[in-house]
DNA sequence: CTATAATTGAAAATGATTTTCATTAACAGC
DNA sequence: GCTGTTAATGAAAATCATTTTCAATTATAG
């Protein structure tokens, strides 16, 4: 299911949660971008859409959201966050692009299921949760790299 | 292949770097604990073994090593971090136990291999890395749960 | 339109990690 | 074994992301 800024309203109401200028800066900012953001990110662009937003409150909403499950936390390599938003409760794995912060949403096509029962099997552990991330370079950045070095050749 | 604090300071000799009692205290930590530790907690543990060893040496061992590939990088749900000794190379994907952060190894079985051939033809990303964490309870902490259990029907 | 309670922004607090720098100690060469 | 060199260390201070506090603001029910 697509994910829509009045869908989000919708559900914060549903909640008995007030929809907020601030609120609907953060969720207009992580809808119109497939790209992993950082609390610091997001707060610069909802700043131009909502001069009034502080930091604190991005921090506030990211935490809603995401307890709502239509945001997702991300980590980069070294563990940083970094948050997207989520079609909520269906897909639960990220390929994130390393070079622009792209993020794909994939499910995971069966094979992480039987992963994890074998998994269970062999070591008697009862899985409760999982979480796969995984990094890569999108074409767009693949292009980019592949004329800078061209252009190097020179 | 099993690690051992003589590999450890092998490796560390070889690359021109000195055995201390400070990295020795944080190794021989790592190696005897099965569980994913803090730096803080590694810190406490390796002080009742060099009692002069500062908190700052435990993080800038652990760095050290990470990057020597004989310890790896967990994170918790929430992302905050915790090491863990690895057998260096080989292996990439962890199992950790949410209630006493046992941790156990595992390869992907080859599952993950073709998941990611999936996404890259799908998607048109290269994949470069990728980080697969899953949570469970172990069987101890289960028969310990289960026993609370027990106790509190009475 | 108004009352009220949730939400906000700013400043201060926190907590983990990193940097700085003078001191210590590992180890190569004797 | 000593000794000098230089990497490594510990303590304190700095940094940085995140959280808490609190008085002011604002969404929304009535």
């Amino acid at each position: 299911m697509e994910l829509t800024e009045q869908e989000v309203a919708r559900r914060l109401r549903e909640r008995g949660y007030r929809v907020t200028s601030s609120r609907r800066a953060v969720v207009h900012v992580l809808l119109r971008s497939a790209h992993r953001l950082t609390p610091q990110e997001i707060y610069e662009q909802a700043k131009a859409e909502d001069s009034k937003i502080g930091l604190v409150t991005v921090y506030r909403t990211l935490d809603l959201l995401t307890e709502m499950g239509l945001v997702k936390r991300l980590h980069g390599r070294e563990g940083c966050h970094g948050y997207a938003a989520s079609a909520p409760g269906e897909h639960r794995h990220y390929l994130v692009c390393t070079e622009c912060g792209a993020v794909v949403e994939f499910d995971g096509y069966g094979e992480i299921e039987n992963l994890l029962k074998k998994l269970e099997a062999e070591t008697g552990f009862v899985v409760t949760d999982h979480w796969l991330q995984v990094f890569g370079l999108c074409p767009a950045c693949r292009l980019k790299r592949r004329e800078g070095a061209r252009e190097s050749e020179r």
